[in-house]
DNA sequence: GTCACTTAATGACCATCAGTCATTTTAATT
DNA sequence: AATTAAAATGACTGATGGTCATTAAGTGAC
């Protein structure tokens, strides 16, 4: 039925908007002090009518994440079509993921606010929740990938097991964006103004580290001066 | 006076008698979920009385962070009392940080809040907020200190800026230290789940990547084999 | 064209909770 | 015993997340 479709069409396109707004008010303010209310009126809805869209605000926010998620394993993707070393995809991934915190430093603190939830239920009956889940699995496939290529072309030493691996440059990786974040956003982290610490040193340090860590001897040379192409990763 | 040292120490201990009651409530359920009745309640007090001692909520959990950085920094400063290398010290300090992650799980997660306010003003206000702040300054001179024992004795390479390799160590530690927190509470991480990961190899891992990448090649042997002390990170 | 019915949207209303403040209680001092 | 200062109280307020009875719009059968 088209009128069916056309419904489907505008409830989708409704979700999206109330996003948007959603965006707008809790990316400039941070949730804790955006109100339902506030959300509603720049989507040019009443409250009630957000949570015929969304079940309360957590899951407003979470829908947000996977927003968020989205777009990240859209630009890690990307890579892939690409002709690359495995080494060179490592570095490709950190690059991206630490562009897209710079551009998007509103997704990036869903993405902790994501992680810091802690109501094991409520993730578990989230459909969004579910969704971010998933993207995360897969972002760290994609890093699973990269080792293997890596191992078979030469430029990373095998005698590691890739998924280890995987979660540990990961979780890592995670880290250094973390504090690169900070930074970005003006949170007071008294150690690296007073030694006057830059995150992209700091990046190029954390590569260099890995590098030695786990590319062959032959790799390294091309490891530490690959290309830093740019990849966009704002949303369109 | 005596009698103004006595009130003194008894308005001191009235603190920490509802430091230990939030802390009760906060660990049990979190932040979000935990009312300040409910810690005036577990306290023996009214909850007038816990705004005579802490300005707001927030203030409330960031004297807890402050209390559990203390605790996390004396763990640190312990080691250094004893004889290490400088490579032994790096591994140690790691093994702290995660095993503090496991015992106090609160304290953490009090730490990612802490991490995720983005208020710069509130911040900079108060006094707890400053006290965390310089507790984590001193951790990272620990750091650097220890890979500056390195670098002297011998054990660590060199060529990179204590500084900022220090910074390094610390946000990638801090990555890992998340996971594991993470994996310790149950919240869902599908990908870990799926790949049977465990913290413990993780962190191997992590002291075996890190370990290739700054360690002079005399000290490597002795890296991998260093014994896994235990080290009590529980407070008193 | 109209009427019955379904779906979407509304906003007044409710419950909860952070934070306040006038009042009371307790302790010290004279 | 009276006076004063400090500490504690809990009723109260305002804000906000979430609900639900009511209204409005759209649809299709006749």
């Amino acid at each position: 039925m088209g009128i069916e479709d056309r419904k489907a069409r505008e409830k989708e396109k409704r979700r999206e908007q109330i996003l948007d707004a959603a965006e707008e008010v809790i990316f400039g303010k941070g949730i804790e002090q955006s109100t339902m209310s506030e959300i509603a009126e720049k989507a040019e809805l009443s409250k009630g009518t957000i949570y015929l869209y969304f079940k309360n605000k957590n899951e407003l926010y979470l829908a947000i994440t996977q927003r968020g998620s989205d777009i990240l394993n859209d630009c890690f993707a990307r890579i892939f079509a690409g002709d690359h070393t495995g080494i060179e995809l490592i570095r490709l991934i950190g690059e991206i993921y630490l562009d897209f915190v710079r551009s998007n430093p509103g997704y990036f603190k869903a993405f902790q606010f994501y992680e810091s939830m802690n109501d094991v239920d409520e993730l578990r009956n989230s459909e969004y929740a579910q969704c971010c889940e998933d993207n995360r699995c897969e972002a760290i496939n994609f890093m699973i990938r990269a080792l293997q290529i890596g191992m078979q072309d030469g430029t990373i030493d095998d005698s590691y097991d890739p998924k280890e691996l995987a979660v540990l440059i990961w979780s890592s990786t995670r880290g250094i964006t973390t504090v690169s974040y900070m930074k970005g956003v003006g949170h007071y982290f008294k150690a690296l103004d007073e030694m006057e610490i830059k995150t992209d040193s700091l990046f190029e340090n954390f590569l260099k580290l890995v590098g030695t860590g786990i590319a062959t001897e032959k790799a390294r040379k091309q490891w530490m001066t690959a290309s830093h192409k740019k990849i966009e990763t704002t949303k369109d």
